[in-house]
DNA sequence: ATGGTCGCCGAGCGA
């Protein structure tokens, strides 16, 4: 079972970049970000035409995510739990049917948190939000992990783990995806008890899964690593294999970010 | 070089 996350930055101007690739990549579920469009204008039809059923989560202009998967799919979720007032289209988890059993899916788009201070030099409206929407993943991840289900948490979490994640560390100190308080709360929801599928096969640093648009930072491999499979024990004992997915970055208006996808055992 | 590039939507924000 191929499972793949990817902020495709708009879902219809992305819409020809999507369709090759669920064609030609044949992901069984694909977690998508940032598809700012409103649930009636998503393209459900083109990409259900693929045979897939598609569950979303949308908001006009900003945010948005979605689940696409080629066996049924139940939506347990359509906004992360603990904040009532929190309208931002970020979070949507759902049960999938596999062959040897369900699974349970997230897809993911942490805030930005950027830039991380005000005029004042305090801390930030964004950056604090950041770090709460990181609070309740982490709590309802540890919810989550008591089902003891193969769960896949996927997404873009505007989270560079380490230094090896980013072209240039010293650039990026002080950014939202790098701050150590952003990178601490990554490290305790990972040791509720979460595997990167990424490193679990990957060890070398400097692989990255987005290049700005600006800069030429694609041809130069400028990038960072922020988007990521977070498997539960029970899924980590079936991973196959993770990769990124760097072809539909260099294709004709490319989302600024590429799919990173992994294969679990039926 | 105090910019650069996208996508939203039709100005300026968010990334």
């Amino acid at each position: 079972m191929k499972i793949a996350t990817w902020n495709v930055n708009s879902i219809k101007a992305r819409l020809p970049r999507v369709l090759e690739w669920l064609n030609g990549f044949q992901p069984d579920v694909a977690l998508l970000q940032e598809t700012k469009s409103q649930d009636d204008t998503f393209p459900a039809l083109e990409i259900g035409e693929l045979g897939y059923n598609v569950e979303v989560a949308g908001q006009k202009t900003y945010n948005g995510v979605a689940i696409l998967s080629k066996s049924p799919l139940e939506v347990e979720l359509t906004a992360l739990p603990g904040d009532d007032k929190d309208d931002h289209a970020r979070y949507i988890e759902a049960l999938v049917t596999g062959k040897k059993g369900s699974v349970r899916v997230a897809s993911i788009y942490l805030p930005n948190g950027n830039p991380t201070r005000d005029e004042n030099g305090k801390d930030s409206e964004k950056f604090r939000y950041k770090l709460k929407w990181m609070e309740r993943l982490i709590a309802h991840t540890g919810t989550l992990l008591q089902t003891e289900d193969a769960i896949v948490l996927g997404g873009d979490y505007n989270i560079c783990p380490t230094d090896a994640d980013v072209y240039n560390p010293a650039g990026f100190a002080d950014d939202a995806l790098c701050r150590p308080e952003s990178r601490g709360r990554f490290r305790r929801l990972m040791y509720l008890g979460l595997t990167d599928a990424f490193r679990a096969f990957n060890t070398a640093p400097h692989l990255y899964s987005y290049w700005d648009y600006q800069r030429g930072a694609w041809q130069k491999d400028e990038g960072l690593r922020i988007d990521h499979l977070l498997l539960s024990p029970q899924a980590a004992d079936r991973l196959k294999a993770c990769g990124v997915d760097k072809t539909p970055r260099a294709k004709e208006k490319p989302s600024d970010h590429t799919p990173v996808w992994c294969e679990l055992a039926d």
